[in-house]
DNA sequence: TAAAAATACTCCATAGGTATTTTAT
DNA sequence: ATAAAATACCTATGGAGTATTTTTA
């Protein structure tokens, strides 16, 4: 599984929209739609379902939405830090001391 | 980025043993060596530093190992509950209802 | 008939393997 | 001399693109 493929996914389920989410995403609705076929056939979970000539995001999928987007959040703030710690004096401001320990939501 | 790769460095953080962290893995030390300068790379930020000829977690490293285990013990957690969910007579048994939002360490 | 998603196919990037070299004990 | 990690090289899987088909409002 990618992480590229759980922002697709997060994406999807924003939008609720296969081409505008592709769009966004800055790749062919195609590949967005394989994307999140592989993922459903990996998690044996359908995240997505028809809704007229759309999709709407099944419960299952709103499920793990809470748990992929944790997942991204802490991996983000983690590059974040690392980033900071690596070059203390370029990006954001620090005021204080900052003690992350992980983010919640 | 690859999940797989997260993995990768959570065990070799865990074990600090290349050879060793590869065989438990299940994959070939310079698969192992690559991927993990690969994801040093992405971060710009070293993870390991030699140790004699043996390798040793950064301090750096260390830092981002706890978010990378929050990401991971959440993606863990959510396709737990998501198979529970799909088939709710195998697996773990609950006892009463289980209200899980995510996973913090 | 038009807009949306799914399928078919093609191609290329990269993850992973084997063989080898470098480094340190 | 040996054990560990890094490098070089090769191959194959799969991620992403274009073209097309299916589906439904």
């Amino acid at each position: 599984m990618n992480l590229r493929h759980l922002v697709f996914f997060k994406e999807l389920a924003r939008t609720q929209h296969m081409s505008q989410a592709a769009e966004n995403l800055g790749i062919s609705q195609p590949s967005l739609s394989y994307a999140i076929k592989k993922l459903e056939e990996e998690l044996h979970v359908p995240l997505f379902e028809p809704d007229g000539r759309n999709i709407r995001l099944t419960n299952l999928g709103e499920t793990y939405l809470k748990y992929v987007t944790v997942a991204l959040n802490n991996l983000d703030a983690g590059d974040e830090l690392l980033s900071q710690l690596v070059n203390p004096n370029t990006g954001h401001i620090n005021l204080g001391e900052r003690k992350i320990s992980c983010v919640n939501a």
